[in-house]
DNA sequence: AACGTTGCTTACAACGTTGTAGAAACCTGA
DNA sequence: TCAGGTTTCTACAACGTTGTAAGCAACGTT
């Protein structure tokens, strides 16, 4: 029931390479012998061995996409935009989960090709250059981390400028005591360290202390992450008027654990997220929040990994960047 | 810099046969024979080339999981569920967004794999019995709906019971006036059908009338449709005092439109919904919900597939069904 | 009439792997 | 020592596709 181009060419009384050059749009074929070919094809609905074709050309057609966790919202929309921005340029997207640890991404970034895959982007949590480095040739878009003297191109957003901007925001507001949810003990380079230092520095540019006790760690960046680390600040007596969420999940699990400590937001504090994720719009109240173009960074990272499959692979790893948007909404400027 | 087996087998003094013995763990290779061949391998850093592999084996080891949308909450932690579970079995996962158009999802059913896939999990919305019909022999799974006499094995809960209990607890807290949000002219036996069964037994059980006006349709089960619903329902007049919504999001979306309308959940209004996605663990209030057993219901799925792929492709369709939980939370109980 | 040109088609040999069948080496027990 | 088995290894032929090179018409040009 399944047939080859063998079949196909005895049915039209063709050659094998004649249906090839018709199934791959050859100029050169008489217009009786494609009529009887096509039709032939459709008869016996005929469709190509992808095994057999990637193994001729050495191509598979298909990218991979890594990222720590789907269920972190903010991956699962960015791995919509980038499937849908790949099916546009013929690839297919296959998503893989890293988990988030050293060794599993670096299994992810080593392992899932070897020739199933012709390129892969990447969303890095713990790996260094170093660790890239031993991936001879593989095509490669890193997303969202600057990885130092990384060997890949990669799409960023600028990260330190953002997270000032956001937390400039909060002092706009009249807040001094400003605390931030989410540091880690990542590499330089980082999403964690990068947010770290704007905040920072927008607190230095509005003259305020930067006072560690407000600085809470979060091992993950879930709900739950948020909502342990807000619990924390809130008994250990350093009351904030502000908070700063290295991301949005993050942040929800704040709001929570505020509402559970009886405290108003933004009354009694402000909230502030990252990455503009939909339940941050429906949230109550609704979520402050940087918006990074998640089309723009999905299109990007596409558009750069075909180019180096495609095209030349030892140019120079090239970085482009992509626009964000600070978008104040209710848990820091209240109901409007 | 990219090894074949023959590199290898030259290498190592062997014939190429056996250094592919070695690769697959075949029992019959001598100790001193076998560990040249692994240090050859380990030497020329060789990797199967899998499309060589696949073309020679008829599998390519990569099952495809067609959903609606990546970022509906309940998909992306589905998704993560089917790719663990996959992968304990050896099997890569292609995850595939058809959007949940018939169109689509047709084209997902019949086009992704065509050699790349070895077999398709699918959670429909919108394909009937007959679109699958056509899909000669590709090993399927069906997720979450019941499409009659399809000819495919599917895996579900029992939407009807599920729907009718959390109905059931919501006429248990006292209410009458309760709302369905989510209802859809979808084909008889999917979700948003079964889920409004349950819904009128639940109601005809207590002797309670079914009131039409109370059941809000919604085009999508996104928040946005769930406020938008809950604001057309305050508006009409006819005041609930507790709604069931067919799935999370819509719940959530319905807390915030409560929320705009200044009034209490769950005291003025209780909210149920259905899936236990995160978000609803840590939303103000939280949210009283169905959870359904999603990691048996991947595991189910997988294991399902991959009988059908090894095994017997002719045996007659099989249906499984996975257990869930009434998880009783905030807005409907209130503060605990 | 001989010639090159162009358009269309084909045979053949890969791509890198594994199943089959069988050869060679090695055991065992009489 | 030898028959009969078992273990270990190998040569060969696929799997379905496409690139290469070459063949064969039909055409226009000299």
């Amino acid at each position: 029931m399944r047939h080859r181009l063998k079949d196909v060419a005895e049915r039209a009384g063709v050659s094998v390479k004649t249906v090839s050059n018709v199934v791959n749009g050859y100029l050169h074929v008489r217009p009786d012998t494609r009529a009887r070919v096509e039709e032939a094809i459709a008869e016996l609905n005929y469709r190509p061995n992808l095994s057999a074709r990637n193994l001729r050309k050495g191509r598979t057609g298909v990218i991979a996409l890594a990222v720590p966790e789907l269920d972190i919202p903010y991956f699962a929309e960015l791995a919509r935009h980038v499937v849908a921005a790949a099916a546009e340029l013929g690839w297919t997207v296959l998503i893989d989960q890293t988990g988030g640890g050293p060794e599993q991404e670096r299994v992810a970034a080593a392992g899932i090709g070897d020739h199933l895959i012709d390129g892969l982007i990447f969303s890095p949590l713990a790996l260094t250059a170093d660790d890239l480095a031993g991936l001879d040739g593989m095509p490669m878009v890193l997303l969202g981390e600057r990885v130092d003297h990384g060997p890949a191109d990669h799409v960023l957003i600028d990260n330190v400028a953002a997270a000032r901007e956001i937390t400039a925001h909060l002092v706009g507001l009249g807040r001094r005591r400003i605390a931030a949810i989410g540091s880690q003990r990542t590499p330089e380079g980082a999403s964690a360290r990068l947010r770290l230092a704007g905040y920072a520095a927008a607190l230095d540019d509005a003259g305020i202390g930067y006072d560690e006790r407000l600085v809470a760690p979060a091992p993950a960046w879930h709900r739950a992450d948020g909502a342990a680390a807000m619990r924390e600040l809130l008994s250990s007596g350093s009351r904030p008027d502000a908070v700063f969420c290295f991301n949005d999940t993050l942040a929800l699990g704040a709001l929570r654990a505020l509402h559970e400590a009886g405290l108003r937001v933004p009354q009694d504090v402000a909230v502030a997220g990252f990455d503009d994720i939909e339940d941050g719009r429906f949230s109550v109240p609704t979520l402050t929040t940087i918006a990074p173009d998640k089309e723009r960074i999905a299109r990007l990272a596409v558009e750069l990994l075909a180019g180096r499959i495609t095209g030349d692979r030892t140019a120079p790893p090239r970085e482009l960047s992509a626009p964000y948007r600070l978008t104040p909404r209710e848990s820091t400027e209240g109901q409007s």
